[in-house]
DNA sequence: ACTTCCATGTAAGCGGTTACATGATTAG
DNA sequence: CTAATCATGTAACCGCTTACATGGAAGT
């Protein structure tokens, strides 16, 4: 239950309502943790129930903030520390990949062909994004970093779809 | 819906039955697009419904064995050429990232060698799993391809990893 | 006045996980 | 005879998505 996690670590640095939050989730963490605001609304409350937040102040047009509790940053510390990211490696992309031969030739190579452009197209807005992110709080330092992965995420991909269409193309003779 | 396409290109290479699948499952797919039993029993029976799939016959213990339709190679072959890869990806690796000041700097290095290990040894597990596979079948020869993914994946993780550790520490002084 | 932004909530549905449940056939 | 393997199914629950629904406050 990760978004409970990403919720705990936003809080940590200081109180936000609701809206404040979808929007972080919406510039910093869309791209390791998409949140819906329907999501989140509802996992605010749970986690109020569960002591892990407490509502803090209530501001215009019923705005409620949210702080995280002494348990909240407990659970957060835990979390970081002692739970191994849990990785699930579903890919839509590479799973077409194993019934290539059931399209003709031309589409197989057509098919990583695209997903090599996709991926350096990706590249190219996560290095943009990585020069926008200038500031020196915690989300941006640390964002840097993630984005740094993501480059060198879409770089390899990029560089394995150009070596599978070669691949591909060679086998054709 | 992927589970279903998975099926239909599983079952576009002859007949099977959920048992079958489920194996397929379990030794081809399951570092790309993992299936549970329950899930997949389900799955079949709506797939049938649907006229993707005919039971095709019937042997020992109920064995109901499945074959595809040609509305469901349509199908198949749809999903291949005109629906883009989905990519969502939520990273509960990443997430944490983003909060690594939360804990100490010493556990927040340890935190990034543990992933650069993590990454590391399954390098190593990919590439085992690479050099066993030596079919000629077209889920063995499509298989490698897929593995060789893993194998730029996991390096370029390790690598990232390994930076990101060196930075932590240079920006510690 | 009107539009935009702020702000929170509910409900239906889907895909996935875990656990429960049952029974036939084959190999040692 | 007994264990392993083959074989299929159901039910509860959980997290996420999409869509619906409402209304207050601020800027032009």
């Amino acid at each position: 239950m990760s978004l409970r996690h990403a919720v705990l670590g936003l809080l940590s640095s200081g109180p936000a309502s609701g809206y404040d939050l979808l929007k972080q989730f919406e510039v910093a963490l869309s791209n390791v943790w998409p949140a819906t605001q329907s999501q989140l609304y509802a996992e605010l409350n749970r986690m109020a129930d569960a002591g892990l937040l407490r509502a803090a102040a209530e501001g215009p047009r019923g705005r409620k903030e949210y702080a995280i509790t002494d348990e909240g940053l407990t659970e957060l510390r835990r979390w970081m520390t002692e739970e191994e990211p849990v990785r699930v490696n579903r890919s839509d992309m590479l799973l077409r990949v194993f019934f290539l031969d059931v399209v003709s030739p031309a589409e197989a190579v057509a098919y990583l062909h695209r997903q090599a452009e996709y991926a350096a197209g990706r590249y190219e807005g996560l290095a943009e994004l990585k020069a926008n992110v200038t500031g020196t709080d915690r989300l941006s330092v640390y964002g840097r970093l993630a984005a740094e992965w993501g480059l060198r995420y879409s770089a390899a991909t990029r560089e394995w779809a150009e070596w599978a269409e070669a691949e591909l193309k060679a086998a054709r003779g």
